[in-house]
DNA sequence: CAGTGAGCGAGCTTCCGCTTGACTT
């Protein structure tokens, strides 16, 4: 009788062989490591995946990217790929003399069919193989040893509901990247992608430029009264932003008017400052980004400070520490590093109460420093990323900060005004973490203290249009709205600016971002919008419940792109034109002189002047039956080694 | 005369979601 056991990646296989075999297991290399031993009589294997082993492609048929064959594309049966060809000889090798195997990914949609694919290579070499699913969803003893204690069965309509998600992304995602990148003559490097989930991303992007578009700022007065007293105060008037400036204006003049301001209410209270919660993935990238990180980058270094034991898994939905984190244990882990005097500190406190976030998840441990490091062994972001888990951390287990609130109230000439301090009377966790804010110091007043009017003031302001999208802020909107996975979001991200659809650190939308986001939106259908995945998440649920089967799903699904392809086909020499005027392909200029013609300035091939230029006509030349006039702008740069101005653009006359 | 460009033809390229290597001295 010989068992193998699967798991989803290679630390959860060494996780799962020292539980199971008490620490008693010989590593074994077969291509990959495989953690053999004996438990009750049964030799175990342990093998690692590396997440999903088998990738969909299509037929050698469809390998190229041609306008005609796009119809049939879209009924197209992928193809099934070993994309780990070295775990799947392991896994064929194995499959021979194995007579049970056991599904340990992890416990989700995702992770059954990653189990499946492995099961199916099985198959292929051996028939008859028990295969049993074990459902936990922590690597603790305890969770490992009951699950293995009571085994499910492998719950096929599960994988079948992921597997219809791949099919249905590729389908949509090849036949709508190549129709539009085709259309726009936009082949190799420069094309132009579109998918389920990257679409909609650029759409939140699309629109929150629609929205800067569209605003109005809208004027208001801010009325400020500077008091004197054993101090200065700056009370803001109760209104806090007048709409109209006659009102702004009545109300600095009482004010100014009045000899003295009355103290008519003071009220201070001790407050305890919350921490912040542990981090997720989302969190963690936010914050990263605030750091002036991309987040793919971010990702990439977390991935790897996970890889070299420093931090915790970082692909996590989790905010709250479960109960089996030791924190005491894991500060004590982080006394050999450069953050050993902190360490120090919050290891002298009795307890530990951590802070909580909103999510609770099963997943994984939120992200928290799992062994100490120096700066010298981490290089430059790779330390900043370090420094800002093992702070986070801190600040979720350091006491919460200690605060005083107070809030004063006067009477200025019949106006009431206010003002607020905050002192940070105890920093607790701010030590730690972020910047704290420095000292204020809180006056004490009385009800019916007098204070003198220095100065009344009125500021004109104006409303401001909501800011433009952080990278950080865009991974946070796209989990709002449910699109991508914290496995995914950072990479979506990064996809946007890989296209060329946005640049800067506040993201804004190219032009070519911009068309090929509202050329989806108006003939796309489904792919445009977010409703897409959440649309797509309840059919998965329903061929998971059993309610439909995934041939059906994946059969709609086809029949609507098919609808989508013919609408955009429809609307083929529009569409191209759009995109094509918007990267500044082709711009037409209006009528040639000569010619009669369009002109259609194209980009020559090193052109790179930014500005349009003034154009004059050089002569017509032929190609294709079109004809086409080569035109030299006067203004553009002269070449340094050459007197003669440079062709920067042509003007192509479509005849 | 050196550098540039037209014209021709071949080759290039996708979705989303899971997840990471490691030879020897």
């Amino acid at each position: 009788m010989r068992r193998l056991v699967i798991a989803e990646k290679g630390s959860a296989a060494l996780r799962l062989a020292v539980v199971l075999s008490g620490g008693t297991f010989k590593r074994r290399r077969i291509g990959v490591t495989v953690f053999e031993f004996s438990r009750d009589g049964i030799d175990h294997s342990v093998i690692g995946l590396r997440g999903h082993i088998v990738e969909l492609d299509y037929p050698e048929a469809f390998r190229g990217w041609e306008l005609a064959n796009l119809d049939a594309l879209v009924g197209a049966e992928p193809l099934e790929k070993v994309s780990e060809p070295l775990i799947g000889d392991a896994l064929r090798a194995l499959a021979a003399d194995t007579d049970e195997a056991w599904v340990c990914t992890d416990f989700d949609r995702e992770g059954e069919l990653i189990g499946v694919e492995a099961l199916r290579l099985l198959g292929q070499v051996r028939s008859g193989i028990t295969a049993k699913r074990a459902r936990f969803s922590a690597l603790a003893r305890a969770d490992i040893e009951d699950a293995f204690s009571h085994p499910a069965p492998v719950d096929e309509a599960l994988a079948a509901s992921a597997r219809a998600r791949e099919e249905i992304d590729l389908a949509w995602g090849a036949v709508l990247t190549r129709f539009l990148s085709l259309a726009c003559g936009r082949r190799g490097r420069d094309f132009l992608s579109v998918g389920r989930v990257q679409t909609p991303t650029l759409a939140l992007l699309v629109e929150r430029e629609r929205e800067i578009e569209a605003f109005v700022p809208v004027p208001y007065w801010v009325v400020t009264a500077r008091l004197e007293g054993e101090t200065t105060i700056t009370a803001t008037h109760g209104t806090d932003r007048f709409w109209r400036r006659d009102e702004a204006d009545a109300a600095q003049g009482r004010a100014e008017l009045a000899e003295t301001a009355y103290v008519t209410e003071f009220a201070a209270r001790s407050v305890e400052g919350h921490r912040p919660p542990p981090f997720n993935t989302t969190m963690f990238l936010a914050e990263a980004t605030r750091l002036g990180l991309a987040a793919a980058r971010a990702m990439q270094i977390a991935e790897d400070l996970y890889r070299r034991g420093l931090i915790s898994y970082p692909r996590t939905d989790n905010t709250v520490y479960p109960p089996s984190l030791n924190v005491r244990s894991a500060l004590e882990r982080l006394r050999e590093s450069d953050l050993a005097a902190e360490v120090a500190e919050l290891l002298a406190l009795e307890s530990f109460h951590p802070s909580r976030g909103p999510i609770q998840a099963t997943d994984h441990p939120p992200i928290y420093p799992t062994a100490g490091a120096r700066h010298e062994a981490l290089k430059g972001d790779a330390w900043r990323v370090y420094e800002l888990v093992v702070r986070r951390f801190f600040a979720t287990v350091a006491p919460l900060a200690q605060e005083r609130d107070a809030v004063a109230e006067f009477d200025i000439g019949g106006e009431s005004f206010f003002a607020r301090w905050r002192d940070l009377v105890d920093p607790g966790w701010r030590k730690y973490y972020g910047a704290a804010p420095g000292r204020t110091s809180v006056p004490t007043l009385a009800v019916g203290d007098q204070l003198r009017p220095a100065e009344i003031t009125n500021e004109r302001r104006e409303t401001e249009p909501p800011s433009r999208y952080s990278q950080g802020e865009l991974i946070e909107a796209m989990e709002a709205k449910g699109l991508g996975t914290k496995s995914t979001r950072h990479e979506i991200v990064q996809k946007v600016y890989d296209r060329g659809y946005a640049e800067g650190r506040r993201m804004r939308v190219t032009a070519a971002g911009r068309a090929v986001a509202e050329a989806l939106e108006a003939y796309g259908g489904a792919v445009a919008g977010a409703e897409m995945t959440a649309t797509l998440e309840s059919a998965m649920d329903r061929i998971a419940s059993g309610e439909r089967s995934a041939a059906d799903v994946l059969k709609e699904s086809r029949t609507l792109l098919a609808a989508v392809l013919t609408e955009m086909r429809g609307h083929e020499a529009g569409i191209a034109r759009w995109v094509r005027t918007a990267m500044a392909d082709e711009v037409e200029v209006g009528p040639c002189e000569k010619c009669a013609g369009t002109m259609v300035l194209r980009r020559a091939r090193n052109g790179d002047v930014p500005e349009l230029p003034p154009l004059a006509h050089v002569g017509p030349r032929r190609a294709d039956g079109r004809s086409v006039c080569t035109v030299r702008s006067p203004q553009a740069r002269p070449s340094p080694s050459w007197d003669r101005p440079r062709l920067v653009r042509d003007a192509v006359v479509l005849g």
